[in-house]
DNA sequence: CGATAAACATAACCTATGTTTGCGTATCGG
DNA sequence: CCGATACGCAAACATAGGTTATGTTTATCG
């Protein structure tokens, strides 16, 4: 549980020991959760900042109309919402996708470490950081790419992100979701991206089935979306 | 140009009166810098902050095909680039659309400021928190809604941002875009975004001549796109 | 085991938006 | 003052993606 929290923290490569054992010695809960659950809702007066350990959860929000949109996903080793410990009300919605395992972190803890720990501080808004780096290249995609290389542009990027957790080999991971948590996603509906997966399967460019997906060839699915990793801003690891 | 800084951070309401000093005390320059010119490129080492006093600019990114895509608009008070204190690389650009005048807060002030002054960096962490939900109603905009409304959201979370620094009156502002440069923002082409303000101008929603915006019923032109402002994340000040 | 629902698939049609092109007007440097 | 360039505007046409409808497979459950 710890480690989870000490590791994601740690890419901001700012932590001395000491710090690591601030973090060690917090009271910390975790939580299993079932799919598809809310974690918390708009509008809530949020209390708890969570972890994710295990499964996969989605920031969304629905407009009038009834339309979900997910503005993020979460994969285990992400914060869901560090918003939360600094801004007072809360403008969407965070669920579970698959069972969760989770820490909550409390609210207090959170200005506590912001407030005496000031690497641990600069460590969580560099997280923040990176997840909005993350929306931006989704900003991009939806506004500029079309929708097979949007998928495409996913996939990658969730290999990368996996990868990072050993959640992925190197040509493929479990993919969870169904097409229409994919078109929520990718602002489009679900008839469309049941289209352009199988385009995306006709020209070899992903094998999809069972919910696991392969990449025959990344270079060439990475090429193919034009998908530049700088802005995960991962340390360059063996590069 | 402190007064700019100190109401920018005083938004998260933590600041005490020995943060306004410190604040005062620091060493900053300001800058004037012509319109559509880099504040700073892609894959730049970063060496200072920016922060807006007047003028509008916009952090952008240029796909290989050459499409620029806007993910961000910077009004007066606001950060440019407050990331650049804690990443390393830079994932984007920043440009100036109008002639700007900006502070320039050199990285290590931030580093300090972040490390020594806990309050202080919780308010640019509060920042930071802010525009990232800017960046997800955009999303949302660009997922669900079609064209016209997309516009018209544009249009109503400007004219709440103008109005927070007084450079809005209750029912319109100048606004200094080109057609180019909304296309850019929307992920629409310039020859739509004509369209769709000729359709807007019809309908009656707004009066768009000469670089100035009126909004002869706001109420109206709000509910028509949807437009919940919680996002903004405002103190309610006289509502 | 059959019944029900969820997820996946695919086809026909429709529409919002992109593309191409052209024209008029303002702006600006020489 | 002139030519060049940017911008706004409009029309005709092309297409990606939305909509609706329906069938098929897979999972769940009494």
């Amino acid at each position: 549980m710890f480690d989870a929290l000490i590791r994601k923290l740690d890419m901001a490569g700012s932590l001395t020991e000491a710090d690591h054992q601030t973090v060690r010695h917090l009271s910390l809960r975790s939580r299993q959760i079932p799919a598809r659950q809310d974690l918390t809702c708009e509008g809530d007066r949020p209390e708890n900042v969570h972890l994710i350990l295990s499964g996969f959860a989605c920031r969304y929000k629905v407009l009038p109309r009834g339309k979900r949109n997910i503005t993020a996903l979460m994969v285990p080793g992400d914060f869901c919402d560090l918003h939360v410990a600094i801004l007072n009300e809360r403008d969407h919605s965070i669920a579970t996708m698959t069972p969760c395992m989770v820490v909550e972190i409390p609210r207090a803890t959170i200005r506590d470490l912001t407030e005496n720990h000031p690497r641990i501080a600069h460590a969580m808004w560099w997280a923040t950081l990176v997840d909005e780096a993350i929306l931006r290249e989704r900003l991009i995609s939806l506004a500029g790419r079309e929708a097979s290389r949007r998928i495409a542009h996913l996939f990658c990027e969730l290999l990368l992100r996996l990868q990072a957790v050993g959640l992925a080999r190197e040509d493929g991971y479990a993919i969870p979701f169904t097409q229409v948590d994919l078109a929520d996603m990718l602002g489009l509906t679900p008839v469309h991206v049941n289209r352009v997966l199988r385009d995306l399967r006709s020209t070899g460019l992903i094998v999809l089935a069972q919910r696991r997906l392969r990449i025959p060839d990344v270079t060439r699915l990475k090429a193919y979306c034009e998908f530049n990793p700088n802005y995960l801003h991962r340390v360059p690891r063996r590069n």
